[in-house]
RNA sequence: GUGGGCGUAGCUCAGUUGGCAGAGCGCCAGGUUGUGGUCCUGGAUGCCGGGGGUUCAAGUCCCCUCGCUCACCCCA
């Protein structure tokens, strides 16, 4: 083999690459009837947009991206994430001023971080998004909530969970920070955690490592620190989640990795997924515009991730009758001059709307019979040099080896009517 | 970026103290002149991830490298 697919990369193959439509159906599905638009941004934004939106004090910016410069002399990042590239687009072409707020929309796309690859964790992986700006109202995140967790139950999904925070905003947050600095500044950190106390000290409540765990027990909580207009959202959006029914365990020690968001926390969890348990993740980004140099446009967003949740229908057994995509018919044609009137055939099947297939590669009968089996079509046509001189087509029910002969110029409208 | 495990046929994997590269499934052909799925018979699988070393001899031992994988870290 001599090229393989970039390390830390994988291809999506049927019949697996069809849950992946599904899924990115599935859970966009929600959103889109809840009045999101969709939106399709570049795959490659300005780098500063990402340094300036992400942030600088995170490992994404710092670590992760695919930064290169083009033939312009202008340095492009591939994007790790997709909620900069909309605030942008919104704000190049004024959504924000053209309508009623919130702007509301929805994308889907590759997204790329150069991380050490694991399972549920590639550098390139896909990210369903919905987004919704230009409003502060505790029943639009609730709302996203909601949408988010209704399209992982239209999968089938029962076991993601909802984990719920509340991180302040720029009243109370610089307040609550100094405090939990001076907290942390007291325990024993290794070098890089004690760095990131000093850049962006509330993901460190964050680190699964039992030992810092062990010291964060007593450690002081967002939520124990919010000022009343945080307190009273986060309590609002709370009350609308008990009142939709929509079930969430609230986390004072989640912390989003990005730093413009604000407010409401969320992420959606699976147990199954080994290290890489998010298989989703948002909350309210209300200073990110203004970061990127917009006006005040208070909003927030949710990513979903695409492969992982299919790990995480995976680990639920979700997907064990994977089928591949299949045809209604499948012909068999005898000859070369019955493979040129099985090729005009097919195509009216197709054009009449029936789902059709043929033996290509000048197979023998036997074989092409297998490949008709294995096609999981319902019927095949056999049309040999008998047939086309009755003018007629054997039709074979595979399901029951049943066989009639039918005249060629009428068994486009008789499989119509067989298979709808 | 750090640490562990693993790379043998299309797939899942076996391969003993170093001694002729194997199994199951799948694939192909025939049994059946123009008929799939079951059955019978036969067949092909291969740079044993790559490179170097030790040895009469390396899939097996040593070194390097690439890839995969699990965890840390990070995050959707």
């Amino acid at each position: 083999m001599s090229f393989q697919a970039p390390k830390g990369t994988f291809d999506w193959l049927p019949p697996r690459s069809e849950v992946a439509l599904a899924v990115r159906e599935a859970l966009s599905l929600p959103v889109r009837q809840a009045g999101y638009g969709y939106v399709e941004t570049p795959t490659f934004e300005d780098t500063d947009l990402f340094k300036r939106g992400v942030g600088e004090s995170t490992d994404v910016v710092t670590k992760e991206m695919y930064t290169f410069e083009d033939k312009g002399g202008r340095s492009i990042t591939l994007r790790p994430e997709g909620t900069a590239g909309v605030v942008r687009a919104v704000l190049q072409h004024n959504l924000h001023q053209a309508g009623s707020l919130p702007v509301k929309l929805w994308y889907s796309g590759s997204q790329f971080r150069y991380e050490r690859a694991q399972r549920g964790r590639y550098r390139h992986f896909w990210q369903v998004g919905a987004e919704a700006l230009g409003a502060e109202d505790p029943a639009l995140d609730a709302e996203l909530i909601a949408l988010a967790w209704r399209g992982y139950r239209s999968l089938g999904l029962e076991r993601v969970e909802i984990l719920l925070n509340s991180l302040g905003d720029r009243e109370c947050r610089p307040a609550y920070r100094a405090t939990l600095v001076a907290f942390l500044e007291k325990l024993d950190l290794d070098e890089a955690t004690r760095a990131r106390v000093a850049i962006n000290p509330l993901r460190v409540l964050d680190d699964n490592r039992p030992e810092v765990q062990a010291q964060l027990v007593d450690a002081p909580l967002a939520v124990d620190h919010l000022c009343e207009a945080c307190k009273a959202y986060h309590e609002e959006v709370r009350a609308l989640l008990d009142a939709a029914g929509v079930p969430y365990t609230d986390d004072p020690k989640l912390v989003r990795g990005l730093d413009y968001y604000t407010r409401t926390a969320f992420e959606f969890v699976h147990g199954g997924l080994g290290a890489q348990a998010s298989v989703g993740g948002g909350g309210r980004y209300d200073g990110l515009s203004e970061q990127i140099g917009g006006p005040p446009l208070p909003s927030v967003g949710w990513a979903l991730g695409v492969d992982r949740t299919i790990l995480a229908m995976e680990a639920e057994g979700l997907l064990a009758d994977e089928e591949r995509a299949s045809v209604a018919v499948y012909g068999v044609p005898l000859g070369d001059e019955a493979r040129r009137r099985m090729f005009l055939l097919v195509d009216g099947l197709r054009q009449a709307g029936v789902a059709a297939d043929m033996a290509f590669g000048g197979r023998g009968v036997k074989g092409a019979m297998k490949n008709a089996g294995r096609s999981g079509a319902r019927y095949a046509l056999i049309l040999g040099e008998r047939d086309l001189a009755a003018g007629a087509v054997q039709v074979k029910d595979l399901t029951t080896a049943e066989q009639t002969e039918v005249p060629l110029d009428s068994v486009i409208d008789i499989l119509k009517g067989k298979v709808q």
